[in-house]
DNA sequence: CAATTAATTTAGAATGATTATAATAAAATT
DNA sequence: AATTTTATTATAATCATTCTAAATTAATTG
């Protein structure tokens, strides 16, 4: 692992924030002034080939990177906000349903977050 | 809805294929050699926006369009081939786990599909 | 240690997908 | 039929990402 590579790990992997690569690139670019952008993106692909880290695309947004362990997304279909959780575990429920050949899965739940629900309730108020 | 929304709707929602943009455009322009790709953006955003087609996005894939029935994609991580599945609904249960605000979910279950498993398998034999 | 080789980073150009703009055409409304 | 609105076209612009070649750094070998 080189230096950036290393660094690139450390603030995907350490921040539950689900970064941009714009904004890897300004937290590298603290440290390191004259780093370059195509450097946060041979990282990051590379961190992606060898799995240590994953990207979340959702619709409509930047995709973000995000550390491995284990956890679901919840995405609010209003203002796109994207929040960590952990639901029950499907692996065994699907290893069942789908015979041999399974990796790993990938669940996202869209939701209205506490913010937008209260704001869509007083816009419906006033209609 | 405009003539080219209609035809667009139908080319997404009678095929299983999950086509992109590209193949979209190509199966347009059989019937209306003239239409433009912007036309086509147009109508798919319009659709997105209407609710009446989702789109699919697979790591290191063109972005794929698709039909609105509920269903579950499976992904083969070694060729990136998507198909089409539907396990049990979970539904129900994210509720129960989540309170208030839930919409609905999109799970994608990564694999290696059957012929991607027996290369490997041919692979691992020689090695 | 010096020299060679390999890998990484840089700078900037190239690509490709998507969006924006302005003009034209079509559809809907009055 | 005239006016207004909306959709489509053609093309330019944008943005994220990748590519290329040169320069730098790190690793390996004699």
């Amino acid at each position: 692992m080189t230096k950036y590579e290393k660094e690139v790990f450390a603030i995907v992997n350490t921040s539950c924030e689900h970064l941009t690569v714009e904004q890897i690139f300004q937290r590298l670019k603290e440290r390191h002034p004259k780093v370059v952008l195509a450097t946060v993106y041979n990282n990051l692909n590379k961190l992606l080939e060898e799995e240590l880290i994953r990207k979340v695309s959702i619709e409509g947004m930047p995709d973000r990177y995000d550390r491995m362990e284990k956890h679901d997304h919840l995405v609010c279909r209003h203002c796109g906000k994207l929040a960590d959780v952990t639901f029950k575990d499907l692996t065994a429920s699907l290893r069942e349903q789908m015979g041999d050949g399974f990796l790993y899965y990938d669940l996202k739940v869209y939701y209205l977050c506490p913010e937008c629900r209260k704001k869509l309730d007083e816009q419906d108020k006033k209609e």
